[in-house]
Order: structure tokens, then sequence, then C-alpha cells
DNA sequence: ATAGATGCAAATATTTTGCCGCCAG
DNA sequence: CTGGCGGCAAAATATTTGCATCTAT
């Protein structure tokens, strides 16, 4: 039988959705002001195949404009979290008190991570969104922000013990 | 129609639906020792009406016995994750980066948390199940953790403007 | 008796802030 | 021009670790 399941990625790889240029674009329409520095790290947080955490970001970032300082990222994802343009998730702790950052497209995913090998699959669901709606309907809230994130063990590692 | 959702709380308070000692029988089955400050925070743990942070854990822990310290508070918490007896929440950050942690009952819940207030529910959901199980068959993951976080304004905030 | 816990202090890690010179609009 | 921004250094917050001592079993 099929599943209603919409899979974005099978390898814990992200497959860049957004247009380049989207978050760019957003900030502009807002009036906000456009430096080099945050040009960078949109640029970073644009082309992520990945979740990147701070350093990560201030890493891939300095790869760009080596003066790049981590503070101007802390700042950046900060404005970007204010607008509503990036989620701030931390993927179970599985791998400390990290915090990942990841530039949204229009639909929610829910994060599948296995806890064995640290692999991360984005998967959309018609049966999340229905949740959603119950929830909203049933507790009188307007939903700005949903996250699920989902732990096991992937069939490589119960295979491998 | 009526909803298949199921409220344990409406006010942002937890009901406590663990049975005292439970935390102590689970340590207890699997031979860890069980000392002195391990049962305060245990209790503590148990009879929490809300998510606490380490912090509040830590103080209400020294109101039962002043001696317990902050590293003994963590080291616990810690214990007690590993052994899948408590979960570590965010709640979305809304206030900080604080985490905050809770003894789990039976069944996973979603916390449902508006952003104006900060008043978090705690919600059952058939739909939930389902979609759980949808995706462990789907990416054939062996489920162990699972946590859902939903943000929004509440009828009190919306009203209030 | 002894493996494993605790306490203390210090080390790490992570994120935020004050202040001042600088730049995008 | 000028108000917002970035850099630097330091503070604030949060969590972990080394080591000596103590204790539950």
């Amino acid at each position: 039988m099929s599943s209603t399941l919409a899979h974005r990625v099978s390898t814990g790889e992200r497959i860049n959705v957004e247009e380049a240029g989207h978050l760019q674009r957003e900030l502009g329409v807002r009036r906000i002001r456009l430096t080099r520095q945050r040009r960078v790290v949109l640029q970073v947080m644009e082309s992520a195949s990945r979740h990147m955490d701070a350093e990560e970001i201030l890493s891939l970032a300095q790869q760009i404009d080596a003066a790049i300082t981590r503070v101007t990222v802390y700042r950046t994802l900060d404005l970007l979290k204010r607008h509503g343009l990036i989620d701030e998730l931390d993927l179970l702790h599985l791998r400390g008190h990290r915090h990942y950052y990841e530039s949204h497209g229009p639909r929610d995913h829910i994060h599948v991570a296995c806890v064995g090998c640290g692999k991360v699959r984005e998967v959309e669901s018609p049966l999340y969104e229905e949740l959603k709606q119950q929830i909203s309907r049933d507790c009188a809230i307007e939903i700005t922000v949903a996250r699920t994130e989902i732990g096991g063990l992937c069939e490589d590692c119960r295979a491998k013990g």
C-alpha cells in the first residue's frame, strides 16, 4: 500500500528548495539594511545542504569573507528568527545542546533523526497538516510555528546492532 | 462535531499523572544506586506541576535538602535522560534558550504554547499516534522519542490585541 | 569492600551586551 | 547625513569535567 508521506531527502542531506536570494529579497521587502556581512550569512543559509549550528555558519561565512565575526552571525540569526525567516531546532539534543538553523520553505516538515548515526530526514505528511488543523481548532490557537522532531534507530543502524 | 483530541490541561499547569515513586521504581529495576540526593531530585520531577528548567529543579530540590548541588542536578537529569525517563524540551525557545524537563508518562503528548502569554497545554491525539506510525513505517525507523511543539496566539491573547 | 556518587572548583560552551567607530541608504 | 550595524572585549548564562572523598549496596 502506498504511503502518503512526501520525503524531501533520504540521506540526511537537505535538498535546497529555496530560490537563490530568497532571504535577501524578504529582508529587502521589509526595508532592512543589507550589509556586506548580512549578505554573506544569508547566502550561507540559503545554500545550506544541511542543518548548521552557529559555529558552522560562522566558519562557512568566513570562507566567503574572513572578516565576519561570531557576534554578527548571532545577531543576523536573531534578526532572521525575529522575522520568521528561519527556524531554530535542537534536533532532540542528539549531539549536545547546540542549536541548528534552517531557512524554511513554505511548508512545515518533520525532522526524523537517527539516534545512532545522526542522519536527519525531512518529511512532509498530510496527516501532519491535519493534526495541526485539529489542534488549532480545538485549542482555539492561531498557529504560527510548529516543530516536530522524531528520533529512533534507522534500518542501517539496527542492522549494525 | 466532537474533537478527537484529549487534553491533559487547559491552563498551562501540568496535571501530575505519574504515580508517586514511579521514577524511583524505574531506577530500582535497573539496579541504579538510589542516593539521598537522587531521591530528592526524583521526587521533585514526579511532583512537578509544570515544566522546569535545571535552575528551578535545583531550587526546589534545595528546599527539601539544602545540601544538593547544581552539579548533582545536572548529573541526575542526564541519568534520567539516558534511561529515557524524562524528556528535554525547549518549548520553542519562547523564553530564551533554557531547557525544560518533564518526566513522561506512557503516552506522547504535544506541547501547545502561546507565544503571547507563554501558557503551555499538553495535548494527546490519535492522529499523532497515526502520524508516528506512518513515519516509522515509511522511514523504516524504530521510534524511541517524539517531540512536537506548536506555538501560536491563544484566544485570550488575540482578544487583548 | 568497592564501584559508583557527590562536592568543589575550574574549565567549557554558548549566547548576549556595551560601547564606539563605520557604512548603507 | 545619520540611524542602524559590525567589531571588539567582556559579561552573562548554561553545562561539563577532574579529582578527592564519601556511601549505597
